[in-house]
DNA sequence: TCAAAATAATACCGATTGGTATTTTTAAGG
DNA sequence: CCTTAAAAATACCAATCGGTATTATTTTGA
C-alpha cells in the first residue's frame, strides 16, 4: 500500500463518523483537518473535493455495518436463526463496532434524498442490497419448508428494513432503548409467525 | 392581527417547506430571502435567529401532518378503524397537503440528534405525542372488547409508528411506492391482528 | 545515496456564512 | 391628516465556506 492510499484510507476511517453524525451539509472541510490532523492541502491532494470524502466515508460506514451483520448471520444454520440475527445486532448495537451516529443508510437517506443524488443512490443501493439478502434468505426458508409458502419475501424483506430503521430513529431520538426492545420484539413475533 | 405577526406567520409558511427538505444545515438566510421576497433585515426584525425560524417551521410542518391526521382519525368510529386511518393517510400522503420534503419528525430526528438539542427536543416531543394518541385508541379498543386484552399499547403504539417511519424513508429513498405498500400492507395485517 | 516524483503544508482566493447597525419606508392611532 | 412608532431595506461586518496555486518536505526506486 502506498503512501498516498494509506493516507486516502487514514482519512476516511477518521471521517466517517463525523459525516454519519453531523451530515454532509454538517460537515465542512476544517472538520476533516481537524479530525485527521492533516491540512487542507493534503485532504484536496487525495481527494478531488468534499464529495468524493462524503461518499468513500459511506461507503466505508456502510463496510462496517455488513461485516457485522454478515459475521453474526453466518454464525447461524436456520433461515428464522438468520433472520434473528438482524433482531440481534440492531437490539444490542452497541456492543458492536457500529459507525458513530448510527445507522448510515437512514442519516444518508433522509439527508440526501432531496439534496444530494450521488449520495442518495449510494443510500438507494444499499437499502436494495440489504432488501435482497432478507428475500434470500425467506426465499430459502420456503424452500426448505421453514416457512409457509404463502408468506411474500419481498413483503418481509421490506418490513423488517422499516421496524429496523424505525426502532433506529425513535431510539436515537428519545434515547429510550426499551423503545427499540418493544419494536424490536414485533420483529421476532413477525419472524416467528413466518411459519 | 398586526404587520409584525402576518410577516411572522408568511416567513414560517414559506420557509418551513426548505427546512423541511434542505435540513437545518442545509439552509441558509439567503434561503430563507429568496423564498419570501423579503430582506434580511425584515427577517432578523421578526426572529432573533436562524434558530427561531427553523424551531417555528418545525412546528408548522408538525402541525400540518397533525390537522390531517386528526381530521381523518375523527371521521372514523371504531379503534381499529382509527388505526386504519393512519395506514390510509400515509399510504396516500401526496394526496393531502403534507409538507413538502416528507415526514418533519423523521427528517428532523435525523438530522438534529446529535447536533442541534432544541430540535431534537421538539422531534422528540413530538413522537411521544404521536405514540400516547396511538396508546389511547389502543387501549379504548381493549376496553371496548373491541381488541384482545393480552396487547401491549404501548408496544403496538410504537411498532406502527416505527413501521410508518421506515416505510416513508424507504419510499423517499428509492421512489418505489409499491415499496411503501407493501409495508403499509404489513401495518393493516397488525392491526387486524389486534383482535 | 541521491535525484525525481509524490505528498503534504502554507498561503491565498472569491463567495458565502450568520448576524448587526443604520437608514428608509410603511403602518397605525389619536 | 399627520406624527410617531414600527417594520423593512440597505449597507456593512468578521468569520468561515469550499477550493487552488505554490512552496516545502517526504517517499520512492534506480
Amino acid at each position: 500500500m502506498s503512501k498516498a492510499e494509506r493516507t486516502r484510507q487514514f482519512i476516511i476511517e477518521k471521517t466517517a463518523p463525523i459525516f454519519n453524525t453531523k451530515g454532509y451539509a454538517g460537515t465542512s472541510i476544517a472538520d476533516l483537518t481537524n479530525a485527521t490532523g492533516l491540512t487542507k492541502g493534503s485532504i484536496y491532494g487525495n481527494f478531488t473535493n468534499k464529495d468524493e470524502v462524503a461518499l468513500a466515508a459511506f461507503d466505508f460506514n456502510l463496510q462496517q455495518v455488513q461485516t457485522i451483520l454478515r459475521s453474526e448471520i453466518q454464525k447461524q444454520a436456520t433461515a428464522k436463526e438468520k433472520l434473528l440475527a438482524y433482531v440481534q445486532v440492531y437490539s444490542n448495537f452497541l456492543k458492536y463496532p457500529f459507525p458513530a451516529g448510527g445507522c448510515p443508510i437512514l442519516n444518508t437517506a433522509i439527508e440526501a434524498d432531496d439534496t444530494h443524488e450521488a449520495l442518495r443512490k449510494k443510500a438507494a443501493g444499499a437499502i436494495n442490497d440489504w432488501k435482497d439478502s432478507i428475500i434470500k434468505v425467506v426465499s430459502q426458508g420456503v424452500e426448505q419448508q421453514e416457512f409457509s409458502p404463502s408468506i411474500n419475501p419481498e413483503q418481509v424483506a421490506l418490513t423488517i428494513i422499516a421496524m429496523i430503521e424505525g426502532a433506529m430513529m425513535i431510539t436515537k431520538l428519545t434515547g429510550k432503548t426499551n423503545f427499540r426492545n418493544a419494536i424490536m420484539q414485533s420483529v421476532e413475533k413477525l419472524i416467528e409467525d413466518l411459519k
